[in-house]
DNA sequence: ACGATTTGACCTTA
DNA sequence: TAAGGTCAAATCGT
């Protein structure tokens, strides 16, 4: 069932167009700063936690966006599409234990994750600034290392229903395959120590946050890499901005594919269900609907994020 | 004592 | 029915 297109959701939608323009330029202002940082443009040491900061704000501008699109009316309607239930809304599992182990002393029934947005990341550490709570860990068929769930800490609190799964990547032990499941709703403030250490795949030496005995991290913080503690703050008009930081988003894109200090990769959407190219939204997809990002999805979203169409339709 | 992790069992989906 | 995802009791660490 496709929403309906009252005048009213149209509103709506023109609102939430807006909100999400706020909040891709916000997180290219944070990429362009980053940008800057790391192009070391005063030869000076930068420092991490104005790196991480910024990493920070740029995940949570874009997780935002990502947010207004997840939300309706972008959003699909639950139960369109068989049983599923988008995991931010009431998933029957999470809350209250004793209802859902009420009947014959089983456990409730539960959906498994479709039409959530999903990506994957290889990456030489698990840190992300979120706080995670690792909740289960499965052998997995045809590989050597197990893979360990987590959930974010913040899910009882706040309802935050993202959750992450990390794996060895066989070829490489070196780099772990993370896959980010839904988005983080929690007003999740960086954390210091990260606590969702797994010695069974080898993670814990790496996970630790004491910033700098991680292998990402020294490279970020390699002596090439300068610091520049401030920024000059642009004095532009907000059209201005927006044009400017569009057009420059492309540049933060390519800085960032072309950067190796992050050994971080952002990987197509791995879909449990269904890998097929045909699920995957390009730019186009996203451009119509209706949504003029003036080239700014068409290069993100095009070359980092495969949307499942189950989030659009 | 409390919160995090481990791990076997349970549950859904293909 | 196999494989993967989640739960929750037991265990561990602080």
């Amino acid at each position: 069932m496709k929403t309906n297109l009252c005048p009213e959701s149209e509103s709506v939608s023109a609102q939430k167009k807006r909100e999400l323009m706020e909040d891709l330029v916000k997180g290219h202002e944070a990429a362009t700063e980053l940008r800057l940082l790391l192009q070391n443009p005063f030869g000076t040491q930068p420092s991490l936690s104005s790196s991480h900061h910024l990493i920070a704000k740029v995940l949570r501008s874009f997780t935002q966006a990502l947010t207004i699109i997840n939300s309706s009316p972008f959003a699909p309607v639950s139960g369109q599409n068989g049983p599923s239930v988008p995991r931010s809304g009431n998933r029957p599992r999470s809350g209250d234990c004793s209802e859902k182990r009420s009947k014959n002393g089983g456990r409730g029934r539960y959906n498994r994750r479709k039409s959530v947005l999903t990506w994957t990341e290889l990456s030489y550490n698990t840190d992300d600034n979120h706080a995670w709570r690792k909740y289960g860990q499965k052998k997995i068929l045809n590989s050597e290392f197990p893979r360990s769930y987590f959930r974010c800490s913040y899910k009882h609190d706040q309802g935050c229903n993202a959750t992450k799964q990390v794996q060895l990547e066989q070829e490489n032990p070196r780099m772990y395959r993370i896959t980010y499941i839904d988005l983080h709703t929690c007003n999740d403030i960086p954390k210091v120590t990260h606590k969702t250490v797994d010695s069974s795949t080898g993670e814990s030496s790496l996970l630790h946050s004491d910033r700098g005995s991680n292998e990402m991290d020294h490279l970020i913080s390699s002596p090439n890499l300068a610091m520049k503690p401030e920024f000059p703050r642009e004095t532009h008009t907000s059209s201005d901005l927006h044009d400017h930081r569009l057009l420059e988003s492309s540049m933060w894109l390519e800085y960032w594919k072309e950067s190796e200090p992050f050994n971080s990769t952002i990987m197509p959407l791995t879909k449990a269900s269904d890998n097929s190219a045909e699920n995957a939204y390009s730019c186009a997809d996203i451009q119509n609907l209706d949504m003029d990002f003036g080239g700014v999805a068409s290069v993100l979203l095009d070359s980092h994020f495969h949307f499942d169409e189950d989030l659009f339709f």
